[in-house]
DNA sequence: GATGAATGAGCATTCATTCAT
DNA sequence: CATGAATGAATGCTCATTCAT
C-alpha cells in the first residue's frame, strides 16, 4: 500500500496532458495540476519541459520495444520473425493506444531529439539487436540485404502509418484481413525475391 | 515586372520561416520581417498563424498532388501507375527538399487540422482522382481489392517514412537501388498474389 | 424609394453593435460590417469612433428631450408638469428600450464628453427650457425653490435607476402602481411641504 | 511592521490607476509599474484584470455596506433608520470620494458583472439584511410596503445620482439643505402616506 | 522533499486610423 | 463618395524557470 511517488504522478499526469493538449500546449502548469503538485515540487523532480518529456516518453519506449524484441527473440526462422514484428506492432498499438498515441507525438519533437538521455542509449540498445538479428537472417540466406533504414520503412511504416486509423475506432481494432495484408507486405518486401 | 503581391510574399516568407524555425518557433513577428511588411498587413491578409499556415500548406500540397496524378493519368496499366506514383513520389521529395519538409512539418498541426478551407477540398479531390482510378485498375482485375486507407499506406508510406534520410544528403538524392526497392514492395503489396 | 444613405446605415448599424457589445468592446470593423459599408467608406463619414458615438447619442438624445418637454409644454400646473415628465420617462423607456439602453450606456463615455459637437449645445437647450418652466413654477409659489441638480436627482434619479429592470423584462414593461409611487415620490419631493 | 503583500500593495495600486485612467485605458502593465511589481507577480495574484477589478470592488463595496449597515443596527424606528442610511450614504461619499467614484466606475461593467465571486454573495448578504430590516418596519406598520428595488432606488438614486457634483467639489462636501432635502424626499416617499 | 511567490521575456492579436486609387 | 490595402503602437496574457523558506 506504498503511496504513489510524486514522480510517478507527474509521468502519468504528463501522458495525460500530452495526450490531450500535445506537447506544446501542454504547460507545466497544466500538468501540474494534473498531477496535483506544487510547483516546486514538479522542479524539483524534473528540471525542465524536456527532461518531463523524455523520461515519459522512455518508459513508453522501453514497453514498445520490449514487446517488439520478444517477437524475434529465439526465432530461427525470418519470415516468422518478419511477420512476429508486424503482429507484434499492431497488437501492441491496439492493447496501448494512449501509449502509441503518445509515442507518435513525442517522437518528432526538436526538445527530444537534442536530449541525450537514457532513451537514446536504449534506443541504441534496442535496434541493436534488431539489427544484428537481421545480419543473422541475410547471411543465413533467408533475407535480402538491405540497408536498415530502408529495411525498418518496408516492414514498419504502413502499420505505423494506419495506427493514426485503429486508434481511432472505439475500441479500438485491427481487421485481421489488414493485419494479414501488411504481414505479407512486410515479408514480401524483405524477402529473397 | 508587376510588383510581387503582399500576399505572396507573407507565404513565401512563412515558408522559410517555418522552414528554418518549425510552427510552433516561427513567430508571427519573425515571418512579419522576413516578408518586410507591417504587423498590420500581415494580418489584414491573413487573419491568424493557423490562416497563414493553412495557405502555405494548401499551395505546396496542391503541387505535390499534381505531381502525384500526372504519373496515373491515362496509364492503362496498373503496375506502370503504382510505381509511377512511387517514382513522382521520390522524385518530388528530391526535387523540392524544402516544400517537403514543410509538408511534413505543417501535416500534423492541430491549427490547421481544424480549418475548413481550400485545401481541405483539395484533398479530397485529389484522392477522389485516386481512388477513381484504383477502383477502375481493380475492375479490370489487375490489382488486390484494398480498403483504401490500407493501399496508401502500403503504396507511399515507406517511401514517405525516408524522405528526412533523403531530405538530410547534400544534395538531396535517392540510390536508385532504393527507389527500385520501394518501387517493387509497392507494386507486390496490391499486385494480384 | 429613395435608398438609405451611407451615414444612415451606419448610424444604425453602429447603435446595433454598441448595443450588443458595449462602448469600448464595439470596434470600428465590426460597426462597418454590420453596416454592409467599406472601410474607406466608414471613415469618409466619422473621421473617429467618438463622432459616429456622437452622432448616434445625439439622435437618440434629441428624441427623448423632445418626449420629456412634450410633458412640459402648455402646462401651467406644477404638479401635472411633475407628474407628466416621471410618465413620459417611463413611457419613452418602455416603448424604446434599446434607445433607452443605448442612453445610458454612451452617456458616460470619457471620448464624447471631451467633445464639442450638436448635442452639447442640444443638452444645454433643452436643459434651459426645463430650468425656465421650474422657474415659473417656483415663481408662482407652486414648487420649492431648489438647486437644478437636486430638483433633477429627486424627480428623474429613481426612474433613471430602475429603466434596467423594466427593459429586462419581455416586453418591457412598468407595473403602474411602481409609475405611481415614482410619480408620487416625484411631487412630494418638490412640492411646497 | 510586517511588509505589504503583494496583493494588497497590487489592489490598492489599481485603485490608483482606475481611479485615474478609467477601466478600459488602465492598463495592466500600468498598474503593475504602480505597485512595482513584476509581470509574473501580478498575473501570478490575479489571473485576469476583471478579477483584479472585481477584487478591488468587493473590498471598497464591502467597506461601503458596512458603513450603511450600521445605520440601521439596533434601529426599532423606520424614520430614523431611513433618514440614517441616506445620511450615511452622503457621508461615506464625502468621506471617501476615490472610492466612491471607483464604486461608481466599476459598477457597470461587463468584466465584472460576469464573474462570480466573493463580492456576489457579499451583495447579497447585505441586501438581505437590508431587506429583513424593511420587511420589519412592514410588519410593525411604519412604512409601505414596496418592491424591493423600488423602495432602493427611491432611496438612495437621488443621492447616487448627485455624488458626482459632490466628489468634484474641492474638498468633496454635501451643503446640509441638499442633505436634508434628500433625507425628506426619502422618508417621504416610503412612510405611509 | 515540498511549497508557492516571484520573474521577465515573449507572443498572437487588436484596432483606430491613413492613404493611394 | 467609395474601396480596401497598409500602418504600427499597444495590450492582455502565457509560461518555463528560479528561489527563499
Amino acid at each position: 500500500m506504498k503511496p504513489v511517488s510524486t514522480r510517478v504522478k507527474l509521468i502519468e499526469a504528463a501522458g495525460r496532458v500530452f495526450l490531450g493538449e500535445g506537447y506544446e500546449a501542454a504547460t507545466m502548469d497544466l500538468i501540474r495540476a494534473e498531477a496535483g503538485v506544487s510547483n516546486g515540487s514538479l522542479y524539483h523532480h524534473f528540471p525542465s519541459k524536456a527532461l518531463l518529456a523524455g523520461a515519459l516518453y522512455g518508459s513508453i519506449l522501453r514497453d514498445f520495444q520490449q514487446s517488439m524484441l520478444k517477437a524475434i527473440s529465439g526465432n530461427a526462422n525470418a519470415e516468422a520473425g518478419v511477420r512476429g514484428l508486424v503482429r507484434a506492432h499492431v497488437r501492441w498499438v491496439v492493447a496501448h493506444p494512449d501509449r502509441a498515441k503518445l509515442l507518435h507525438r513525442l517522437r518528432r519533437n526538436g526538445d527530444l531529439a537534442n536530449m541525450e538521455s537514457a532513451w537514446t542509449n536504449l534506443n541504441r540498445e534496442s535496434s541493436g539487436i534488431l539489427r544484428a538479428w537481421i545480419e543473422r537472417m541475410v547471411a543465413a540466406g533467408e533475407m535480402r540485404r538491405l540497408p536498415f533504414p530502408l529495411w525498418m520503412a518496408l516492414v514498419f511504416s504502413p502499420a505505423m502509418a494506419l495506427t493514426p486509423h485503429w486508434i481511432g475506432r472505439n475500441p479500438p481494432s485491427v481487421p485481421p484481413p489488414v493485419r494479414q495484408a501488411l504481414e505479407d507486405a512486410a515479408w514480401r518486401a524483405v524477402a529473397i525475391p
